[in-house]
DNA sequence: GCGAGCAGCGTACCT
DNA sequence: ACAGGTACGCTGCTCGCG
């Protein structure tokens, strides 16, 4: 028999006691499917033929020899097979004497997709016999949606944290983006779509029954991986029970893996957006202050607050008049989580079938782990063999072996006009191609190479004869893009999101193919690789910054892959011309672009400088349209409060828009005037900061407050994002420091002296001002309290 | 005993 | 747990001064 269906997943389970490898599909009867002929294997290295047989309980099935590559040498190998996934890391243990064992740690449901040539989130075609499959080829792209099911729970906490074995599941809510639903277990004067069943452990049954009605195939969550399901399945223990959140009734399988956990389900994608808001966020695809649901919807959907404070859920649970409100909150919660996930979803199943990772692992899958599972499918697909993950020892010696990064040059302070900028597009993948940077074809030993002129400022030389895989991988994707891009430009609704998600996965493993290379734990590190790619940036960049001051240009700063040139009296077609004189000299893929002009620029100097040099990585700039690009200033910073920020960023208009200094001035006094007057809003006062370490050396002032709160009973963990007030109370800003819910009042002189002067004095004194032409006011006034 | 200066810690940012 | 380069606040110490 033959069918077609959307691949979901693919894992091994026991079967019959063997490790079987189970295909998981789209369709609620046909979802698992087992290939019992698909045996696990590896490759052994050894002069000596090793023999059929058994090993200790273990029988090599099958022995095969095959010509791979290991690094650039084309080698036999014996391939040797055996009969279940969990036998090969002791049978390469054991083989290991007669010589080196390779491919041993690829997870067996990547083997299979690999081998197959499958992706995930694409069809396939399955020849099968009962629920065995007989073969299996990937069709293509498909266009059927998923059923997709956002959820939610609220929990009974008047402790603030809720206990596992005590605090019940109170409402679980559930929205599949049109339709929101939610169960609860007491009269909440029938808010619509809500269900009211007996008790907590009606409510969890019902909720799996739900899942099976609904067929869903991804369960959507916000931090579930941590929370919701882990609390779900202590409270069905408690109640004892069962917990039928897979499908075909299985309970999930919780794991944890340090500070991260992972949550599987059978039959079903498990996808906790919060990982993928963090994934986005290291990538700096998402900025935001905090990774809350609330601020996430804000910023990717946009629309007002509606968060319960969460000491508010116990109470209006215990009062029946607010009960109805409750319920709703807790389905703008799982609506709020279904929009999210519509928006992360294209991105998310290009990635997947770009890396032929499946669903439920890209979620919360590092960059670097998306690299390197691009390059293991493109090794395979090369007869080449993949590099081992390195040892803990190795990985800590690469570690420490840094090597030199970027040229940044250093600016002057000042305020300028009339700035071109320039960027190199894509400098080190294109770097990495041009050159055909790769660790197999570093020092390739070919005389004509050697002698070649693909040799980098620091004396590498790289083969000029054979592309290696990481550059013809990374080829491959730079000329994928541009025919995307090209295909985008006639693209409309679905077809033009699919199209620019995948331009979005191609760019993302793009910027991290050179960051492998010097990646401690990477299989395809290579410290030489990396260290000439850097050595090229910075010899393209300077030498640009050398050409531009020959043609006449000051070259104002430089940072990695951008050069700001002052133009003086020269116009756009000037700097234009320039570009292209540079880019006739530039090997094949790369490019150097005009970012934009800038009519107005401002760089201030360094603080903790004797003589006033300029700082690095600072600055602001106005386009010709009137776009304001700001980079590196406090006012991009989390860790200041927002009225030092939009303080900072009127005077960085005030300057840039109007070049009035009057007008800053003014600013920066009423701000002092309003602060000594308490006319701040407590919001505006609050520093966010990460606690991202576990064990501190010093007491900052962030940990002095989250100390104060832990007092109190607030479970505050490694990792978390928390936003503090200075208040009057106290003498080292530490002792003042309060969590933002707890503070009373606030600190005149520290959001005086520590915030807003720090902002603004180094942009106001690039115009003559100082201290104390602002601070005239008295302080003495000052109130700084809400209490 | 005190303030200035500095090193080290720690966070967040730029590319 | 993708990299290196950078700014800068806070704490806690040393040092010189009186």
């Amino acid at each position: 028999m033959k069918r077609r269906a959307v691949l979901i997943d693919v894992d091994y389970v026991v079967r019959r006691g063997k490790g079987t490898v189970r295909l998981i599909l789209k369709g609620k009867r046909f979802f698992k499917m087992y290939d019992p002929d698909f045996k696990p294997y590896f490759y052994i290295d050894s002069e000596e033929k090793i023999d059929k047989g058994k090993y200790g309980n273990i029988e090599i099935v099958d022995i095969q020899t095959v010509k791979k590559f290991v690094g650039r040498k084309e080698k036999e190998l014996q391939k040797i097979t055996c009969s279940d996934p969990r036998e090969v890391p002791i049978l390469s243990e054991i083989l290991g004497r007669f010589g080196r064992v390779y491919e041993t740690g690829i997870k067996f449901g990547r083997r299979y997709i690999m081998d197959n040539n499958l992706r995930p989130m694409n069809e396939v075609e399955i020849e099968y016999e009962g629920k065995n499959v007989k073969s299996v080829s990937d069709v293509g792209e498909s266009k059927t949606p998923l059923n997709t099911l956002a959820f939610d729970i609220e929990v009974y906490n008047p402790q603030g944290v809720p206990r596992e074995d005590k605090d019940e599941v109170i409402i679980i809510s559930y929205s599949d983006g049109k339709e929101d639903g939610a169960i609860t277990w007491k009269d909440c004067g029938n808010a619509p779509n809500a269900q009211v069943v007996e008790n907590e452990r009606a409510a969890i049954e019902r909720f799996c029954e739900v899942l099976e009605e609904k067929d869903t195939e991804v369960l959507v969550g916000y931090n579930s991986s941590m929370f919701d399901i882990p609390y779900m399945k202590a409270r069905a223990d408690a109640l004892g029970i069962r917990f039928p959140i897979g499908r075909s009734g299985k309970p999930p399988v919780l794991r944890k893996f340090g500070m991260t956990a992972h949550v599987k389900l059978e039959g079903r994608i498990h996808f906790d957006a919060y990982y993928s808001v963090r994934i986005l966020a290291a990538a700096q695809a998402l900025k935001l202050q905090r990774h809350t649901l609330e601020e996430v919807y804000r910023e990717m959907i946009g629309g007002e607050p509606w968060k319960v404070d969460s000491l508010a859920i116990f109470q209006m649970w215990d009062d029946h008049t607010r009960r109805k409100a409750l319920v709703e909150y807790a389905m703008k919660d799982s609506h709020a989580t279904a929009e999210i996930f519509e928006r992360l979803m294209p991105l998310q199943i290009e990635l997947s079938r770009l890396t032929r990772l499946p669903l439920s692992q890209i979620s919360g899958a590092t960059t670097g782990q998306l690299v390197e599972a691009l390059l293991m499918n493109e090794a395979v697909k090369e007869g080449i063999i993949i590099p081992p993950k390195p040892g803990e020892t190795l990985a800590g010696e690469r570690h420490g072996d840094q090597i030199q990064g970027a040229y940044v040059k250093l600016p002057n302070p000042g305020i300028y006009e009339n700035i071109a900028v320039f960027d190199f597009r894509s400098l080190y993948p294109s770097i990495l191609t041009s050159h055909n940077v790769d660790p197999e074809t570093l020092n390739c030993g070919h005389e004509e190479c050697k002698n070649g002129k693909n040799v980098s400022p620091l004396g590498h030389y790289f083969c000029m004869k054979k592309p290696g895989l990481v550059p013809s991988t990374m080829r491959s994707l730079l000329d994928r893009r541009k025919t995307v891009k090209a295909q985008l430009k006639n693209a409309t609704g679905y077809d033009a999101s699919i199209l620019n998600a995948r331009v979005a996965a191609m760019k993302i493993v793009l910027n991290t193919a050179y960051g492998m290379l010097n990646y401690a734990r990477a299989r395809w590190y290579s410290r030489e690789s990396a260290e000439a790619i850097t050595a090229w940036g910075r010899y393209y960049v300077q030498d640009v910054v050398k050409k531009a001051e020959e043609a006449g240009y000051t070259a104002l700063y430089a940072d990695t892959d951008s050069i700001f040139l002052l133009m003086g009296e020269r116009r756009e077609k000037d700097a234009i011309e320039f570009m292209d004189s540079i880019n006739k000299t530039l090997p094949d893929t790369m490019e150097l672009e005009l970012e934009d002009i800038y009519t107005r620029g401002v760089f201030v100097s360094k603080k903790h400088e004797k003589e006033a040099k300029g700082a690095k990585k600072k600055y602001a700039l106005i386009n010709r349209k009137g776009k304001i690009k700001i980079r590196g200033f406090e006012l991009v910073r989390r860790d200041w409060s927002k009225v030092a920020k939009d303080t900072q960023l009127s005077v960085l208009k005030a300057i840039l828009e109007e070049g009035s200094k009057e007008k800053a001035i003014q600013i920066v006094k009423d701000v002092v005037r309003k602060i000594n007057d308490g006319e701040i809003d407590k919001k505006d006062l609050v520093i966010y900061t990460q606690l991202r370490k576990s064990e501190y050396v010093n007491i900052s002032p962030e940990l002095a407050a989250v100390e104060k709160a832990r007092k109190r009973g607030m479970n505050i963990g490694t990792g978390a994002i928390i936003g503090y007030i200075v208040t009057r109370n106290g003498k080292s800003i530490s002792e003042r420091a309060e969590l933002e819910e707890f503070a009373k009042d606030y600190d005149p002189s520290y959001y005086i002296d520590h915030q807003i002067l720090p902002a603004v004095m180094r942009i106001i004194g690039e115009l003559g001002y100082t201290e104390d032409d602002i601070k005239f006011e008295g302080r003495q006034s000052s109130l700084g309290g809400w209490m």
